[in-house]
DNA sequence: GCCATTTAGTTTGGGCCGCGATCAAAATCG
DNA sequence: CGATTTTGATCGCGGCCCAAACTAAATGGC
């Protein structure tokens, strides 16, 4: 539970209709198809005639449209309302180190085509401008709906205004991706820190609104976004969740940072991997006699144990039972979440933390956090699906 | 930063001015006798209009009052508006395991007279609440003024509806104090945990709004409270900052609770102080030749340690760089800080936390803190000022 | 088969709110 | 002493939500 502080803004009449608008937008989003304008009303406490209104100015915007009622019961039958999905959809993308993931989402969230582009090798933001516009541009064009805006996952630390400051892996400093890219397009460019889409995805898998997750995200470097409360909290510098070098007591390797101890030394993507290659973990679960095989195996509970530990702190810190890991570890499967398993329960009692898990979408889960983000942006309205239908 | 997420409720007319009172009386409050309703319909944004209105309304209440203006400049000279705090006061009391501190506030925050009053050993919850009840009538008495709502800190875990969950210190389980109370007083009593207390009195000392804070408490056991953005975080269980049973590798001592290495093992008070007494530890910056003043420091120095690691995956996880220490510790003063600086820099970049403080009210930090969570309950505004003032 | 009943959605009048313009009051400046 | 400037109150307007009345379209009982 959160409890707002202080009131910085003044509220207009304005504000109130959008809000609202948001309301109802999200209530035709949430019944799928099942709500009426009376159901909405009875649903959000607003009443019917302003109910109609609204769902007027969302068919006018082609965001929402009104279904065939078949009737049922006594009464006049009711006009089911859901969200409109032939006119307008959303574009997603993960830029990644050497390529590029993108697709189409409609406005319900269901993901339509997707596709791969490979990037030349370091690339520039200019080269990263150029095929992001090419392969966004094809994809609509395919797609023939128009883009409401599109959403990017982006391995960067963000500023707010979603310039971004400083991305290590691309080795990036200080550079606009979304201001050229909205203006080629003619829409609006959000961008997302990559663990962060993640959290967004898993957000809009949670039936219930205002949840929390954290979401460790393991590849090179060992990043976390957190999500509290419905509230992406990015910290005081926008660094929340740099925890690969947090020493929790598993490792005195030294690190390249320069301290010893760091997480990154045992459980980030290298140090698991050693000479094996990512396929090499599909097999770990059940490593048999390959000497190899077996110490990979080691290595990915190592790894665990070390996450574990650090999963046990952020529990005790912030009590959000519900972790997920995201990245190439993933193929590690269910003897990763093992190895974190058993340190949680050597560390803690039983019922603080629940086992962590994957992320729901997999590969897809950054680019559809990205969606989610420029949804959110765009019509202040977050999916709340369960899994199974987007 | 935060963002928003999720719509839950209606927005009516209603809810806009009364977030709009709230602005100015905020407005009002920071300016600390020296806005005018044109100044505030300034920097608000809100139309001289409505500003003057709302400012009626709260000169009816007795929350606000004009001063008589003096001209500077050309043109009609404005009528400063100050928080009224001849009519009405809150109180605020620091409910402790065997004695209880209690105080009167202006609506202004600025602390008038206080006092204490001991418990009987191993109190109910019926013998707290006829201790505060005579206690609180007594300070209003005295004071004069009618009281606006109560405040009080416990040593417990409390529900999200204000019932004491759990308090180990006070050895109760599932117990209702503040509904008596506000039943027998006639007004709002506002119960908040100590550390969350003495959070909400740091926020109330930031000279900005929104701030984020990590208090640690540490007395018998440690225990810390999370503001992110101006907002009191408390978890999914409510459990939030129970960090005590943390193992941050800096001890293999057997905890109580059955495991080793926990945090409590080597930083709570009983663990800092061994045989020596609380003002001890007055002495401990200068230990001297006393062998067992310099046992003393020595835990100090350990104790700093395990809590500069425990600050470091805070900082690391969280991003917030302002870390603040309560409870009998602070006698132990700057020893205790250097050696958790000490930490700090060994394990993290420099930039990353400040040098953690004290709290900056001291020993009324947890009862001011309560207060203020009464005044943001009963009004919605929570004091900013510098630390001079209050 | 017809009419009362029920439910959906629209229309209407009213109240609250914020906004901008207008106006009186009270100071300064030339 | 009048023009100017600033404050604060008053008033009419438009936006928004609400409750009630009204129309539309189904069911069910007689």
């Amino acid at each position: 539970m959160t409890k707002a502080i202080r009131i910085t803004e003044k509220v207009t009449p304005g504000v109130l209709r959008e809000r609202n608008t948001r309301l109802v937008l999200q209530t035709v989003l949430i019944g799928d198809g099942s709500m009426s304008r009376a159901d909405i009303s009875r649903s959000t406490g607003l009443a019917r005639a302003v109910v109609s209104e609204i769902v007027e100015s969302l068919m006018a915007q082609h965001l929402v449209v009104e279904e065939v009622g078949t009737p049922s019961g006594r009464g006049k039958p009711a006009k089911p309302l859901r969200v409109d999905t032939d006119r307008q959809c959303l574009l997603m993308a993960d830029l990644r180190p050497t390529e590029v993931v993108a697709g189409v989402v409609g406005l319900d969230g269901v993901i339509g085509s997707t596709g791969r582009v490979d990037l030349p090798p370091n690339p520039g933001v200019d080269d990263v401008i150029r095929v992001l516009d090419s392969f966004l541009r094809q994809l609509a064009a395919d797609d023939g709906r128009a883009v409401l805006a599109a959403g990017v996952a982006v391995p960067a630390m963000l500023s707010p205004e979603q310039g971004i400051v400083e991305s290590i892996q691309l080795r990036w400093t200080d550079v606009d991706l979304a201001g050229p890219l909205q203006e080629a397009l003619g829409y609006d460019v959000v961008l997302v820190n990559d663990a962060t889409a993640v959290a967004m995805s898993e957000l809009s898998h949670q039936s219930q609104a205002g949840g929390s997750v954290i979401v460790l995200h393991i590849a090179g470097g060992i990043g976390s976004a957190i999500i509290l409360d419905g509230r992406v909290h990015l910290g005081e510098r926008q660094r929340a969740g740099e925890v690969g070098h947090i020493d929790v007591g598993v490792s005195d390797r030294r690190c390249k940072c320069g301290r010893t101890g760091c997480l990154e030394t045992v459980a980030n993507l290298p140090a698991i991997l050693g000479d094996a290659s990512v396929e090499d973990l599909d097999a770990v679960s059940s490593p048999g006699e390959d000497p190899a095989l077996r110490a990979l195996a080691e290595r990915v509970d190592h790894a665990g144990r070390s996450l574990g530990a650090l999963v046990c702190v952020q529990a005790a810190i912030l009590d959000i039972p519900d972790v997920v890991i995201d990245g190439p570890v993933r193929r590690a499967g269910a003897r990763l979440l093992d190895a974190i398993e058993q340190e949680l329960a050597r560390r803690l009692p039983a019922v603080d933390v629940r086992r962590p898990r994957f992320s729901t979408m997999a590969d897809q889960s950054k680019m559809h956090g990205a969606a989610a983000a420029a949804m959110l942006h765009e019509l202040g309205v977050l999916w709340h699906s369960s899994p199974d239908r987007a």
